[in-house]
DNA sequence: TTGTACGCGTTATCAG
DNA sequence: CTGATAACGCGTACAA
């Protein structure tokens, strides 16, 4: 690799003008320019980001810290964060927390190490003193804080959406999946789900679900049907579950949405496909990881003229899983 | 951020000594030891890997270069990357290419300006210059090169047991989806596939594909069955257009496996819970991942007692898309 | 308009 | 066993 030194000694400069051309700053005579212009490219000369990062202090990485890459839904999210970063020079280092504090403490650390200018997290904990006493920009993805930097969902408006299209498509036995107890957004969800079923004066079951990811949903589906087995509409903590459940479902003879009505949440890519595709409630993930990366990025520049609280409206996609039914 | 000069302050020792303990290396006196051990404690203080990383010209970084951790296969193996690297201590700075070689020359600039010290590349093109002139050790997943490490699936062999099963369950009239032809192992997969099908003595259609996003699969999947109506087998290049076709065959109303048997390649996590759940030849994604890290480690550690083409084996998993046949 | 010299936080060498 | 000190590659006062 050609250092700077190199690219000096080529074009018969100091290593101070060629930091000039490079940075753009300072006065620098034209034809020194394109000396120094030449040389670069003869040496395929590029910048230590190292060594640059060490001298101000800040580099230009991004840390992202995710719940596991595995579950469909944030790769969407990682997605939408790193095109945003990346159109803007920034790149990102990315993590996998599991869940699990010390994971993510350790990566947060291997952040700060690496002079990331700033983070952003989909974290259960966004209130601990990790991240109180944390000195680099967090922004807080899905999983809100009150007064902090944050992007989320309505996810109670989406429990209510939910339901809402559930009793809509003529349901009398309701079940609710209440996602896992510690992620907020999933209890967001339950409890918009809970109010428009109440309201609508309509009696429901609720099956507790104690994780998110693949391995799981399929004991849950079936522990489902074992224990309310004459259910006939579902309300799935996510589109994992809803898939999991359809599953179950069809497994037993019963058909949907003619037997049960299932509706999901997050609207992941593959819902759209499933036979009979998912009618579920759609998070704009990809825009909501670029909004958190359009947040983040103002919180470096010190920009205090954007909204910190970014809330992102949720939709009904009605497909296959629930009964059609008139709209006025 | 504590640096190592305010622990030696604080421990009332030079930074050589710090460096010692946290190094461990060198002799250095156990109630010396202590004093910064204790110090550091104190003060909270980490090493600043930047600095670390410029001085010894490699941090503890890698880079992964996927296509596109939006499409379902790649999660499995970035997360194998990352778990595998994780418990050697590095990090991984994650970069989509979305298959466009300008992407691809960025990030891999992007690596080596971070000083990373190897890479792991799912790539179309590991033949040109851009790999062969690259001065950091890399392995290519998936997406393989003769004389260069790599860890692949065999494709080949894939293709066979699709076209085999297919053949079995009874197909008349089988569709072969070729995959994009600027990618390997989709090439390779169909050459197994045609090749099992001819000395089956069969006929069959061929479908040119030419993505593996979500964004056309479906349109993919019309396509098929506006051109070859009465098929009744389809080899799809990848499980998401298995699942696309899936969907079609049922909306055109075709009971699947009955009237179409359709068997997948990946084994994709979401396969399993589908409703006909997916027939598919398995690849092990995260092993593939994990094990591309740890020859990447070796190769970082210039330990060569590693073989440097890892195949990994293919396994047809039976499901519910191709028809049960008695096994002897 | 250009060059010299210092510092960013570490590690390694070498003298003590 | 310990402490100065020179690198690592870059950016920026400051001087010229």
């Amino acid at each position: 690799m050609a250092t700077i030194k190199d690219v000096a000694r080529q074009a018969g400069v100091s290593v101070a003008t060629v930091s000039r051309v490079l940075n753009s700053a300072g006065y620098v005579h034209e034809d020194t320019r394109k000396k120094v212009e030449d040389a670069i490219l003869a040496l395929n000369y590029s910048p230590n980001e190292v060594a640059r990062s060490l001298y101000k202090r800040k580099s230009k990485l991004i840390g992202l810290l995710i719940p596991d890459i595995t579950n469909p839904y944030f790769p969407q999210v990682a997605r939408g964060v790193e095109d945003e970063m990346r159109e803007n020079d920034y790149r990102i280092i990315i993590g996998n927390s599991d869940e699990n504090e010390q994971k993510e403490l350790d990566y947060l650390q291997t952040f700060t190490q690496n002079n990331v200018v700033g983070v952003i997290t989909l974290t259960n904990n966004p209130d601990t003193n990790t991240y109180t006493s944390f000195s680099l920009p967090v922004v807080f993805l899905d999983r809100t804080s009150h007064d902090k930097p944050s992007v989320y969902a309505d996810g109670r408006q989406g429990g209510r959406l939910a339901a809402e299209a559930i009793i809509a498509g003529g349901s009398k036995e309701v079940t609710i999946m209440q996602g896992p107890a510690h992620v907020k957004p999933a209890q967001d969800r339950y409890q918009g789900a809970v109010e428009a079923l109440e309201e609508a004066g309509m009696d429901y079951h609720v099956i507790q679900t104690s994780t998110f990811s693949f391995h799981n949903v399929d004991v849950l589906a079936k522990n489902l049907f074992d224990t309310y087995p004459s259910t006939d509409g579902v309300i799935a903590s996510n589109d994992l579950a809803a898939i999991a459940v359809i599953h179950e479902a069809v497994k037993r003879g019963r058909r949907v949405p003619d037997d049960v009505q299932i509706v999901g949440f997050d609207d992941i890519p593959i819902s759209g496909l499933l036979s009979p595709a998912l009618s579920t409630i759609r998070q704009p993930a990809y825009e909501m990881g670029r909004a958190a990366a359009r947040l983040l990025i103002h919180l470096i520049d010190n920009k205090h003229n954007m909204e910190n609280y970014i809330q992102f409206p949720v939709e009904y996609i009605e497909r296959n899983t629930t009964r059609k039914v008139a709209r006025n």
